[in-house]
DNA sequence: CCCTGTCAAGTCACG
DNA sequence: CGTGACTTGACAGGG
């Protein structure tokens, strides 16, 4: 098991998502603005690496407007001795990579358009995770999309996307479970009719289940991802007290997640801690785990 | 320096 | 119909 934490180091003091407006773009401060993301990227890499901490998630500003019409130049060329220098340092210390495109990805949208900008969206990741070259494990991780008010049809037109998708982005893509509309169920479902990989997120299992425990619901998606897409990873939150009801927690609650390891116990899976507080609480989950596995080896 | 309106993009719940 | 939430606030202009 590897743990790790999305896109953000609050110890380091830098960040590899810094942007700005798009009427402030040109390309010189495009190209700053990019190298200085993949400097921090690598930094960040560094310490998780000196920390133990083997997976992560790329933020997806790491090229901002990667997939806007006004970034025309060739960013590939310009920066692909960097990418490559980092894909080497990933593969060297084999850290496990995930990305995590944001909501205006809707690959069953019934708008033209908006499925025409979620694939050039999504050819961006790919390409990112290809510039590194990295494996088939590093994943691009999305939710199913829209219901639209037929939740049958939705679903059938996300699997004939999916099906003619670009191989590059095919081969990287698994859908999440989440917390308002598409459940684990229906996400194995479309595991059925495509052979989607289906990640767990075992936070909106809790919002958005039918109660089904997470340790045989972690097992039946862990049998969707077939050997070379890498061990299965799962997402993994818990509610912030007192907060409304999808609010992700300010810090980990120790006992939510030893539960949560004692349930999911037999399966070995990369964990993404969903955490606010970033490193500090996957490097204390980090902590939790060894002295929890080696008791349950033992 | 601090404050705050606004930011490329979608969907849906809520009031 | 307008606003806020989402996995993640933070840029940028004005005071």
């Amino acid at each position: 098991m590897k743990i790790g934490y999305p896109c953000i180091n609050q110890r380091i003091g830098c960040s590899s998502g810094r942007t700005f407006r798009l009427r402030s773009y040109s390309e010189k401060r495009h190209i700053e603005t990019v190298a200085g993301n993949l400097d921090c990227l690598l930094s960040v890499l560094q310490f998780n690496v000196e920390h133990g901490l083997l997976f992560f998630r790329i933020t997806s500003d790491l090229v901002p407007f990667a997939s806007h019409p006004i970034c025309s130049y060739p960013w590939h060329d310009v920066f692909a001795d960097r990418f490559r220098e980092i894909g080497a340092f990933i593969g060297e210390h084999r850290i496990r990579i995930s990305m995590h495109p944001d909501q205006f990805v809707v690959l069953n949208a019934g708008d033209p358009g908006v499925v025409v900008n979620s694939i050039r969206e999504l050819r961006y990741h790919a390409d990112l995770l290809d510039l590194m070259h990295l494996d088939r494990s590093a994943k691009i991780q999305i939710h199913t999309g829209g219901v639209y008010g037929d939740k049958e049809q939705s679903m059938h037109r996300f699997a004939g996307r999916y099906d003619d998708l670009e191989l590059p982005i095919r081969r990287r893509l698994v859908v999440e479970n989440d917390d308002m509309r598409y459940t684990v169920q229906d996400c194995l479902q479309l595991h059925e009719d495509t052979g989607i990989p289906v990640l767990f997120d075992a936070f909106h299992h809790e919002l958005n289940g039918s109660g089904e425990p997470a340790g045989e619901t972690a097992a039946l998606c862990s049998g969707t991802w077939r050997p070379d897409d890498g061990i299965p990873m799962i997402d993994y939150s818990s509610r912030q007290p007192l907060d409304r009801r999808g609010r992700h927690a300010e810090t980990l609650d120790r006992g939510h997640f030893r539960k949560f390891l004692a349930e999911t116990m037999p399966l070995d899976f990369d964990l993404m801690l969903e955490i606010k507080d970033k490193e500090k609480s996957a490097l204390l989950a980090a902590e939790i785990a060894a002295g929890d596995r080696r008791l349950y080896q033992a």
